[in-house]
DNA sequence: TTAAATATAATAGTATTACTATCATAACTG
DNA sequence: CAGTTATGATAGTAATACTATTATATTTAA
């Protein structure tokens, strides 16, 4: 069982927390603590009691909650561009690149045992939930100068570059798959919650909806 | 000049605002002040301070910041129903009226004289970088119970109607046209802070361009 | 092996937030 | 003009998001 580390921006946080037992804990625990109480009501002085540590040692891993808030998100769109790797990796035509991909981000994440300490299951959650709460904050400008939303940058310009390939004359590639993105976790959230504003449903169905759906939109538009 | 009062939601305010001189400052000068500081950072105590009035007085209008944040929304959502009838008013064929609300949909706003105490502009901005916390938090459900994103959910299903009328077959009404309305604004926030993950410019034309991206996914999605 | 450096724990403190409560006074209403 | 209702003035509370200080472990380097 290997036990993979991804390099996030060192910015992220104050001290890696993948390098000691109390970072770990930390990470583990905040994953397990959002999913349950929201970011919202998720505080430092919680975790500190949940992990028999204190508050001012979290604060000398992360500057305050939003950024650990970043830095479990960033994590996320890390770990699905390496499995949209691995899918794609033998593959040449980017319209398969694009269908493999879209599955990979449709899908109803399982526990990958390659990352100790993270709880893919839960952290899926969080996304689902929290995710538009990196970027709608009064600190977004100075957290994309510092490269913070890195990763889903980074994956967004991937998936749009294989769209140009398809078809180089579409205007609209970076629009069209940041909206995808954004669009699989909404669709997913509004099925819990808002069911009349979504076509997909609570049935193990979902995925296989949430798929097709997103594939017309994808290869209609760009075909 | 008419002036026209919306009917919303009665769980939305204590008291209700458009009647009395005390509640039209709490609505005028909110908008303001969210559309300046963002929601985190407006409390009921600065707004106080500026409308020359105490935090007691505006928590007889609404139960607490979250709800009003509510309110200006509905009240956004049903401005946009009623411009969005204004111009299909006239029209039979379902395409058309979606073409026409696609236009609405995407139109940088402009002062209504319709309304008094209402700065739509501002208003604009703030359902662009606000609209998404109106249900990621941990009411979502007893507010969806209560009827608070009424406004919005019944703007989603008539156009999901005329989707369904386009084309019966097509299985995503309902996801297709929440999509198309979130994305309409997100779309803006990215062109305005997170501009790679856009294809929409900051220019004068990027009002085009978003109709024409939202009109290729939704024609080609259905058509 | 010990001294120095560093990480963590324990504790305390602060300004702000999101309220709730009480009472006096002003304004409008029947 | 009496009674109701709306507003203002003031005070208070628990929780949040930190910062600061000091003591005690633990690691590392000489």
């Amino acid at each position: 069982m290997p036990n993979l580390l991804f390099k996030l921006n060192e910015r992220l946080y104050l001290r890696d927390p993948q390098h000691t037992l109390l970072g770990q804990n930390i990470i583990r625990v905040s994953i397990d603590m959002i999913d349950r109480l929201g970011f919202e009501q998720f505080t430092f002085k919680k975790l500190a009691e949940e992990i028999d540590s204190t508050e001012a040692s979290i604060y000398r891993y992360f500057e305050n909650k939003h950024r650990l808030l970043l830095y479990l998100i960033a994590w996320y769109w890390n770990w699905m561009d390496y499995r949209i790797d691995l899918v794609t990796i033998g593959l040449t035509n980017p319209q398969e690149k694009l269908r493999a991909s879209l599955k990979v981000i449709a899908e109803e994440k399982k526990i990958d045992p390659n990352f100790e300490f993270v709880n893919e299951e839960a952290l899926y959650r969080i996304v689902v939930a929290e995710l538009d709460k990196t970027f709608l904050t009064k600190w977004v400008d100075n957290d994309n100068k510092e490269g913070l939303f890195g990763g889903f940058k980074s994956l967004c310009r991937k998936l749009a570059g294989w769209v140009t390939e398809v078809n180089p004359d579409y205007p609209y590639a970076n629009s069209l798959m940041s909206t995808i993105l954004l669009t699989a976790k909404q669709q997913v959230f509004f099925a819990q919650h808002l069911p009349s504003l979504t076509s997909i449903t609570k049935k193990e169905t979902s995925q296989v909806e949430l798929e097709y759906f997103l594939e017309t939109i994808l290869f209609k538009s760009i075909l």
